[in-house]
DNA sequence: GATGATAATACCTTCAGGGTATGGAGAGGC
DNA sequence: GCCTCTCCATACCCTGAAGGTATTATCATC
């Protein structure tokens, strides 16, 4: 049996005449006929009984009807269902973040994937840097975020954006009064430091710009994430240094202040990781939606800056 | 597409392997390698990706051999089921029967019916005679069970089973005493008929019965079923001629007497109709179950009438 | 019995599916 | 680093099945 059979047989049970179905399927009678009759013959069944006006359908041929346009609607839905698919319009995408990604760009951007493609079912994973390479190379997850991610053999980085370091410190601290901060002045002042766990991480970033600016920093706290940093500057542990999307989360008693004479690479980068050679089309689509983001954001952050000006 | 396109992508899906699946094939490996390339750019998605070691199915693959594999279910049910169905091991059957039939052997052929073909739905409908013709005419119904029609234009009709004619009698009727009862003793008793409704019917038969044996009956009451009849012999209207099958019915204060010196044609027929030409199957097989039963409760009544002697 | 409509049959043609031979690319061993 | 082995891909040929035309058989209707 055929898909053409059951396209054939649906024509012939649908006109109840086979002239006028082979006239419909754009073939002439007589192999239509003999289309039937193969069909009839494979199944070992009677479909239609014939009749000086045509033909119409036996039981067996009534009970085959339904299943046959059961059969030809599946194939249609299959065939809809992997082109998608293929242009990774439909599927499952396991996309691993980091713990205060939260107030980065990252929840914009997974609207954004999910807005273009709604079918397709992104799935969070909270994971460090270390579990996401793993993950990644056991391919329990696409895509990744982190910081500093330096591209290894089989790992794949895309910058997604990049941010400017802020100063995190409490309303009432001395460095709030200062008009101007520089770094060297972050010297004399306790410092609460995160990420805690995996290194090379942001700390080391931190860690290693003071350094530069000639000073080992004064750490009055490690903590886990950006969130408890920020609420530990507001309790009054010191200063902290923070990525610019941190500002998001307004804590009473705190207070965001860009510094001015920043040391050379005093930013830090969010990345999007992947596995090299990765040919998924959905992986591809949302590496594309990433880029499209950040060309977005820095086009808006351009026009900001002209009207600044 | 075509199902030899699902049926070669599963097995190189299965075997991830090209070459292997063509030899599970038996079809060597360049064609399955085309039929692939034909299906994938049918669909517009790569189904698989070429590794060194073979293929891998790609998100797209695992998605579509999900709905061939689906297909394929439904194609060889469908097979299988329209096979049943055009043996008539599968459908429905509408039977007609009449009020009384439940006396009969009737529930016998049906629940042999039912053991041989257990996926035939047979739906029972109580219509009357002249009911169950139109009903045939009309489609409605494909068998009819009923006593004493001839076959007509477009109707035809199998004999199921011949049954005498006994007398239910009140337990302190004078005729129950009597050793021999004989057709023209009932000359000067009421009697009770049925069924009232359309005639001709058994009514006829009974009144034909008595006229040949030079009476004319004296009806105590006309009823619509031999149920109703019997009963009314238990309250003492009179004596009532019921077909054996009648006996499976035991009131108090009734017993069936047979009768001697019966005239020519005192027994009564049921018989089994159907649309002449009627080419369904399960009616084919039904009308053979009929038959069957037939034969084997002749060959019962021949032996226990040997034993008998 | 003639006519018209419809399915079935006979026979021819074409093209898709299958075959063999071969090329090309990557992995692994020496 | 080269060779070899193992895959898949390509080139080209051949056969059979699907489709076409012409015709016949059948049945209902006038």
């Amino acid at each position: 049996m055929d898909l053409r059979h059951l396209r054939y047989f649906i024509a012939v049970a649908e006109e109840q005449n086979i002239g006028r179905a082979a006239a419909r399927l754009h073939i002439s009678q007589p192999p239509l006929t003999r289309q039937i009759q193969q069909l009839e013959e494979e199944l070992g069944a009677r479909l239609f009984l014939r009749t000086p006006r045509g033909v119409e359908l036996t039981e067996a041929g009534e009970l085959f009807l339904e299943e046959a346009r059961n059969i030809r609607a599946l194939v249609e839905q299959a065939t809809e269902r992997t082109q998608r698919a293929g242009q990774g319009r439909l599927g499952r995408l396991d996309v691993a973040i980091f713990g205060s990604a939260i107030l980065d760009r990252i929840p914009k951007l997974l609207l954004a994937f999910r807005s273009r493609y709604p079918d397709v079912n992104v799935v969070l994973h909270t994971m460090t840097k270390v579990e996401q390479i793993e993950a990644l190379r056991q391919r329990r997850i696409s895509v990744g975020f982190n910081r500093m991610v330096a591209p290894g053999e089989d790992i794949a980085v895309d910058q997604v954006s990049t941010e400017d370091l802020l100063l995190a410190v409490p309303a009432d601290h001395p460095l709030a009064r200062h008009e101007r901060i520089r770094f060297p002045d972050l010297k004399h002042h306790p410092m609460v430091l995160f990420p805690t766990g995996t290194r090379p991480s942001f700390i080391d970033k931190v860690v290693g710009l003071c350094n530069a600016s000639g000073f080992q920093p004064q750490v009055s706290q490690e903590v886990g994430d950006a969130v408890t940093g920020v609420a530990l500057v507001a309790g009054g542990f010191g200063v902290c240094l923070v990525p610019e999307s941190a500002t998001t989360l307004q804590l009473p008693g705190v207070i965001y202040r860009r510094l001015t004479d920043t040391p050379p690479g005093c930013f830090v980068d969010l990345c999007c990781i992947y596995r090299k050679g990765d040919k998924s089309p959905i992986v591809a689509a949302f590496r594309e939606t990433v880029q499209a983001c950040r060309s977005m954001h820095a086009a808006q952050a351009e026009a900001s800056r002209q009207i600044g000006n």
